[in-house]
DNA sequence: AAAATTCTAGTTTTT
DNA sequence: CTAGAATTTT
């Protein structure tokens, strides 16, 4: 703690002096704002009537929790003893203890008979949630044959889960019969707000002489693109005719029969609770949800628990249905939410940043709805009070204006953001230094490797006199590694720079958490788990591998079931070992693993057991699980000294720095762009839930269209960088004395050329240190290695970057782009072959197998001969730059008779280097069908479709190409 | 200058 | 399978 903290500001003793009423406070980076809650706490405790227990004080995490705890105690005149009760907590944490003490009874008010005991338990692992949604799920399939046009959609359970977490975050909860309170309104979704964005985002833009068409028509011309329904309205009749789509669209999207979706989500959603109830267990939103019903139930209970005074920290975190229990838990209109929304960024873990931006609306909103069927919030929210503070005690003056930049520089070139009216919202900031001449702000952009010069940079910030920083008296010193951290937005990159650390010597630690089973210890464990188990084709591989078995060598053991004595003896020891984690412990024993992972690994698997009633098979299962979700995992990362601090922006949140360096500000990095599809479900507070496809099977022939209210619908809600904006901001206020960005020269983020920096070309080489005079994290991070070989393209063997130009072709009068004709192309054939082959449906196996010696196709051999095969992947194993890699290529046409295999690529492209790339892709064909068919005459051929540079092809070209490829098989 | 079409690279973050 | 940029057409 600085000195300055010591006394308070005249901003913070307001808020300490003000207890009485509501208060929202803006509390910015670095203002002390958990020094100035410890005083406001004790401020209030001290006043004659009231005890702590009177005094409800919410944080974010049980650690912040802690934190407030001990500092309270330092700060008071309140003993440890006299505090060890104080409602001083998390949300999930208020929200257990009341179920505990109260709530036995309360899914009863569901409709649910089943009651809480003591040893329900709070389900914490998403992996094992997630598995136990997924058997839940597969009975409720087979339970309810009447959504089965629902179930086909969906492809992956967690969606649903997701889902429903979503739904219990806004307090929308199932019924026996129905939706608890007002729950249906928010699936409906809020007609008034979409009419309004709608009608918004449908303006006419301004063009420079006249007005342009509107965002949303721009949006919709790729509208009809899809396969609709025979329902769906016409292009030319969604967009009309004028600048703005007509209005009545509006209305015609958002009104749909969604009965069967409602019901079918009701079910799904009601149908898990009461299975986790049954099996005793809740997760983290099922826990807050039974809070909150019983708040609202029991009367006599609200009035017995209720707070005088409540007090929220971090509030920009806060959901919707936090926001509610801690108006239920209030007694009185003394509440104080403390926060900043410009640090918002837990989207994903449903954080609500409206809640604090819009507190003034959203209290009052939401007294409504806790009202609407009883006076359960007694007190008036309508007089809200706002505070802010303004004097920062961490960074200086020139980082703290440079922060701000940060919220008001755009993502893409896209996007146009209202300056002036961001800047309306942010609160602007003092530093309380006086020194502020040595502060630096740059941007570096590495011509040809990042994580080199970022390595060689911070060497230089070690070495070179002219960064200083300041020491808790406010004096300058020098810096050492210690000083510095590196953000990255994505965990992924923060490994790969810790590696590259690990080649120089440069002294690094990466913190928070690593991807634990994906590592050769966690591997090793799994193998043995499944040998011990009895799945031997599972386990053996890997541990015979191990003791350098050559392929051949692995397949014959595992046929003759012969394996190596001692490894069989050490399986037969082991099945004699009673518990899991014992099992996991010798395994470790036997391999001398006995590090950081090793630690850890045995720690979850005792954590799981103690969570669970894991079977050794399921162990393994859960394993596998993790591997796929790529779980990660706390690990102790002890750098041992000096050493520079590798985090995600995520993980550093609420902690500073004197010298930070924002790494890996690239395009498509950050702000991330793309993604976000996938999933047949959607919900958004403004349009409800909705089904994004249409599964029918109407005439008897299976399809799945695109929903084509949907599709117009989505574009209201389109998402824009702010949270993206958000997490820059987080990272820039995290540094006191320096503040530097790194990206790849040539791909620096459109972030990177709006903020008011310039970017210098660094070119930089970190100097080797020698490994034993620096400190290392304790264990590196592997890099992350997939099961089995990569798998790479076949033309992109003869290029990394052959580049494809177009060629043209017409067609009945409308001309098509190259790519466009290959796929007309590729079309014919498909469905040359589905008429020829009707009453039969081709389904290749999609699945590489376990072992690169095998090659796919090989699987189809005998079925296959004499019929046509169309779009077959094959994958033949190289050695291509010394890693082994699977090189995939896609036939459009596979032949395959007595004596005979041919395939046929149909390719438009002629430029030099996509020929190029073809011909390897060809002779990975036939090279590949060689190898699988030795007796068999191979042949393998491009079949170009279109010449030069523009071709005339007409309707009946196509039907002589179709006859061509017809009489070539 | 505006609209339409095509191309490209991406698909995180973790209480 | 999508968002957003880039390129082409009107």
């Amino acid at each position: 703690m600085t000195t300055e903290e010591i006394q308070l500001n005249p901003q913070q003793q307001r808020l300490v002096d003000e207890t009485d009423g509501i208060y929202v406070v803006d509390a910015g980076a670095g203002t002390g704002k958990t020094h100035t809650i410890t005083h406001r706490y004790a401020s209030i405790v001290e006043q004659p009537d009231v005890e702590p227990g009177d005094v409800l004080l919410v944080t974010f995490t049980r650690n912040a929790a802690e934190e407030m705890r001990r500092r309270i105690v330092r700060e008071s005149s309140y003993s440890v003893r006299e505090l060890k009760d104080a409602p001083i907590n998390n949300f999930h944490g208020v929200a257990n203890q009341l179920l505990n003490e109260h709530g036995h009874r309360t899914p009863e008010y569901l409709g649910i008979d089943t009651v809480l005991t003591s040893s329900t338990s709070v389900l914490e692992n998403n992996t094992i949630e997630k598995q136990r949604f997924r058997s839940f799920y597969r009975e409720f399939r087979e339970r309810n044959d009447g959504y089965r046009e629902l179930i086909q959609l969906i492809d992956d359970p967690s969606e649903l889960l997701d889902l429903i977490n979503n739904l219990a975050s806004k307090g929308v909860i199932p019924t026996q019969d129905g939706w608890y309170q007002n729950g249906e309104q928010y699936i409906q979704g809020d007609w008034e707000e979409f009419k309004e964005l709608f009608k918004e985002l449908n303006e006419p833009t301004e063009g420079v002489h006249s007005p342009n068409q509107s965002k949303l028509k721009g949006d919709l011309s790729d509208y009809g693109d899809k396969l609709y329904t025979d329902d769906a309205p016409r292009c030319a009749d969604v967009r009309g005719d004028e600048k703005s789509i007509p209005e009545h669209w509006a209305e015609e999207v958002f009104e749909e029969d969604r009965e069967d979706l409602k019901a079918f989500l009701h079910d799904v959603y009601f149908g898990y609770l009461e299975y986790a109830l049954q099996r005793n267990y809740l997760n983290f939103g099922f826990l807050q949800m039974l809070a909150y019903v019983l708040l609202c139930e029991d009367d006599a209970l609200r009035r017995r628990v209720e707070y005088p005074y409540v007090m929220i920290d971090e509030f920009q975190d806060t959901s919707e249905i936090q926001f509610k229990l801690a108006l239920l838990l209030a007694g009185d209109s003394n509440i104080c939410a403390v926060g900043d929304w410009k640090q918002s960024i837990y989207s994903f873990q449903h954080a609500d940043v409206e809640n604090i931006t819009d507190f003034e609306s959203r209290i009052q909103r939401y007294k409504q709805e806790l009202n609407r069927s009883g006076r359960r919030v007694t007190y008036e929210v309508s007089d809200v009070e706002k505070l802010e503070l303004e004097t920062s005690y961490r960074s200086t003056q020139p980082i703290l204006e440079f922060a701000d930049e940060g919220l008001l520089a755009e993502g893409s070139k896209r996007e146009d953001l209202d300056e002036q009216a961001i800047r309306d919202e942010i609160v602007e900031l003092t530093a309380d230094t006086s020194q502020q001449d040595h502060s630096s702000i740059e941007a570096i952009a590495a011509p040809d490797d990042e994580e080199e010069a970022v390595l060689a940079k911070i060497q230089e910030i070690v070495e070179d006199p002219g960064y200083m920083v300041r020491d808790e008296n406010d004096e300058l010193r020098k810096p050492t590694y210690g000083d510095v951290a590196v953000f990255t937005r994505t965990r992924s990159w923060g490994r790969e720079l810790l590696n590259t650390a690990a080649e120089y010597g440069v002294p690094v630690a990466f913190e928070g958490g690593i991807e634990l089973y994906r590592t050769d210890q966690a591997k090793t464990v799994l193998a043995w788990l499944r040998i011990v188990d009895g799945e031997a084709e599972r386990g053996w591989p890997v541990v015979l591998e191990e003791l350098g078995y050559s392929l051949g060598e692995i397949e014959e053991a595992l046929e003759q079931e012969e394996y190596p004595s001692d490894a069989v003896e050490f399986r037969d020891r082991l099945r004699e070992v009673e518990s899991v984690p014992a099992v996991v412990r010798r395994v470790l024993d036997r391999y001398g693993y006995n590090g950081g992972v090793a630690d850890a690994l045995l720690e979850e698997v005792e954590s799981i057991r103690d969570q669970t009633e894991y079977t050794l098979g399921e162990l393994a299962e859960y394993m596998a699980d993790a591997v796929d979700d790529g779980t990660t995992v706390e690990v102790e990362t002890d750098a041992g000294g000096d050493s520079v601090t590798v985090q995600t922006i995520h993980a550093a949140k609420g902690l500073e720095y004197p010298i930070v360096l924002l790494a890996n500000v690239n395009e498509r990095q950050f702000p991330s762009s793309g993604g976000g599809g996938g999933g047949a479900l959607k919900y958004s507070d403004t349009y409800g839930v909705r089904q994004k496809k249409i599964y029918d099977d109407a005439d008897g022939d299976p399809y799945i269209y695109t929903n084509w209210r949907y599709d117009v619908l989505r574009h209201v809600n389109r998402k824009s960088h702010d949270e993206e904006r958000r997490l820059l901001y987080v990272a820039l206020t995290r540094a006191r004395d320096h503040l530097l960005l790194s990206a790849e020269q040539g791909r620096e983020s459109e972030f990177l050329e709006n903020l008011p920096v310039d970017v210098e070309e660094y070119v930089g080489e970190p100097e080797e240190v020698d490994g034993s005079s620096t400190t290392q994290t304790e264990f590196t991070v592997p890099p992350v290695t997939p099961d089995g070989p990569r798998v790479v393209a076949a033309s992109a063997l003869a290029s990394h970057d052959f580049t494809e130009t177009d060629t043209e072709v017409d067609v009945a009068g409308r001309r098509f782009g190259g790519r466009e004709f290959g796929n007309m192309v590729h079309q014919y054939a498909e469905d040359y072959a589905r008429e020829r082959d009707s009453d039969r449906t081709i389904e290749p196996p999609r699945e590489i197998a376990d072992s690169p010696d095998i090659v796919h196709v090989e699987e189809l051999a005998d079925s296959l001969t004499g019929e046509l095969h169309v779009e077959e992947e094959v994958y033949l194993p190289l050695e291509v730059d010394g890693e082994d890699v699977l090189v995939r290529g896609v036939a459009d046409l596979v032949e395959v008779t007595d004596s005979r295999v041919r395939v046929v690529d149909y390719k438009t492209d002629r430029t030099r280097d996509a020929v190029e790339g073809y011909e390897v892709q060809v002779g990975v064909y036939r090279r590949v069908l060689g190898e699988v068919y030795p007796d068999r005459e191979v042949e393998a051929e491009l079949y170009f479709t279109a010449e030069g540079e523009s071709v005339e092809v007409g309707v009946s070209d196509l039907d002589s190409l179709r006859d061509a490829a017809a009489s070539r098989l």
